[in-house]
DNA sequence: CTTGCACCTGACGCCGACGTGAGGTTTTAG
DNA sequence: CTAAAACCTCACGTCGGCGTCAGGTGCAAG
């Protein structure tokens, strides 16, 4: 598979596949001309690089945590590498629900009080 | 208050003040001098700034919510915010729920098989 | 053969939340 | 009064994950 296609198919950026080979997150064959050739588990592995990304981790984490995401093996340092990464993971949501809980509660404030008039600065509720 | 204590208070940097002032985050009166002088609730205030910006708010973003944090009001495209912004969150905290899971099962299958002995390539389990 | 799309390698641009000086002023302690 | 600590305003630097443009090459169709 070229390029284009694992872009396609992972629903990332022709860029962003290059950048991954920068970053040492994914390799690719070579065609006798020079393009990028594929294989079918690339998409699976743009996926997994992707929702790591999400999770916050950096390239240079990612590329210590794949070989153990991918082999089930690990040595030490990158077992601990595992369980801090897990651990802020939790952190983040934590924080995350806090601040969700917040807007969670300024929305029922929002609805109790009723919505305010654009331009208007005053308290009063906009009624029917 | 002056700044430096604010900082400490709020544990974020001076820096930092000084830039959500910037952004009309955060306002101060001025002693004679030029110096900024904070009200105290200014570090609650900046303890929710933190918090927002921990959620993954923008400047621009947390700078349009603010208003009705504080009041409980909102005009409708506020509320829009307000409610956009809740479910971004909730979906970010699903993208790390899913993330952290992954990390757990490879955690899992890291203890299940043991860990491997520091440069090693095989697969082996360093057994007792 | 040629057209034309997909691909290649640099290499600079961007954005947001600050860090980090430089160079000067205000406030406070003694 | 003086020294030093804290403060002030520019204004440039940083970092990461790409976007984007420039200028050239590979490959399949007609």
């Amino acid at each position: 598979m070229r390029i284009g296609e694992l872009a396609r198919r992972s629903g990332v950026s022709v860029r962003a596949l290059r950048y991954y080979e920068e970053q040492s997150l994914l390799d690719a064959d070579r065609t006798p001309g020079g393009q990028r050739d594929y294989p079918d588990g690339a998409v699976d592995r743009v996926q997994l690089i992707q929702q790591l990304y999400a999770a916050g981790l950096s390239s240079r984490t990612i590329v210590e945590l794949l070989p153990c995401v991918s082999t089930g093996t690990a040595t030490q340092s990158m077992f601990d590498r595992l369980l801090t990464e897990r651990d802020r993971i939790g952190v983040r949501m934590d924080e995350l629900a806090q601040a969700k809980a917040k807007l969670d509660r300024v929305i029922e404030q929002v609805l109790a009080a009723g919505l305010t008039r654009d331009g208007a600065t005053g308290s009063a509720p906009v009624g029917s």
